[in-house]
DNA sequence: TGCATAGGCAACTGAATAGTTGCATATAGT
DNA sequence: ACTATATGCAACTATTCAGTTGCCTATGCA
């Protein structure tokens, strides 16, 4: 599975609130997911296919509804594998700096 | 400074090699930044300042040379911001999921 | 059988994006 | 001053993408 693909479907904020609706309860149907959007049933559903295409999301049929599962293994492999590797630079990446950089722009 | 920002900015491939070089070395110019990447030195540029501009790459001028350094901390943050709450909620959505889902595409 | 609900597919449109090209500016070295 | 190097800016193009619309399928239920 490609990483990639999850970094591109955590870019877009729409497709967080939705992993995070999924985080806050698993099972939640399409329809379910498109509350208070202001976006068409279609277009959250082309959301959720990107999601499910980096397998952030598996869904499971029952009956007519679709229901929606969050599965945070990608985003913890992207914790691991990716931002660990910046996290053990981080000090020599500061010492390499040594001058304004942060706290330049604040946070 | 915006999350989302970061999230956009990590979202393209080229984008994250910059990182990566910038994180195996500091102070390195355009120039050397475009090297073997078969894209134009426009094109990288506009690609460092996407990085710029959501704060992971700082940057220094010195006489006609620019030199790019790693900024870890949006990095980090988004670590201990985002991913951190789903590194909370993994086992109860396991517990939640509670079936194939782990291993059904394999990884 | 008839109807309502949940979702899927495909075509279309307008906006955003990536990358290029051409030219301009600024510094370094002679 | 002159030339080469390092970068910046802006316009243009081709592609990609998000969201909509219209229609279709499938399930639930009376």
């Amino acid at each position: 599975m490609s990483m990639d693909a999850v970094f591109k479907a955590l870019a877009d904020p729409l497709r967080r609130t939705l992993l995070d609706a999924l985080r806050a309860r698993g099972g939640q149907t399409l329809g379910g997911l498109c509350g208070g959007r202001g976006m068409t049933r279609q277009a959250v559903s082309k959301h959720l296919a990107v999601l499910e295409a980096a397998n952030l999301v598996a869904t499971e049929r029952r009956g007519r509804e679709k229901l929606h599962y969050l599965n945070p293994a990608p985003i913890q492999e992207i914790a691991d594998r990716w931002i660990g590797q910046y996290e053990r630079s981080r000090l020599e990446a500061l010492a390499d700096l040594k001058f304004r950089i942060e706290g330049e722009r604040d946070g």
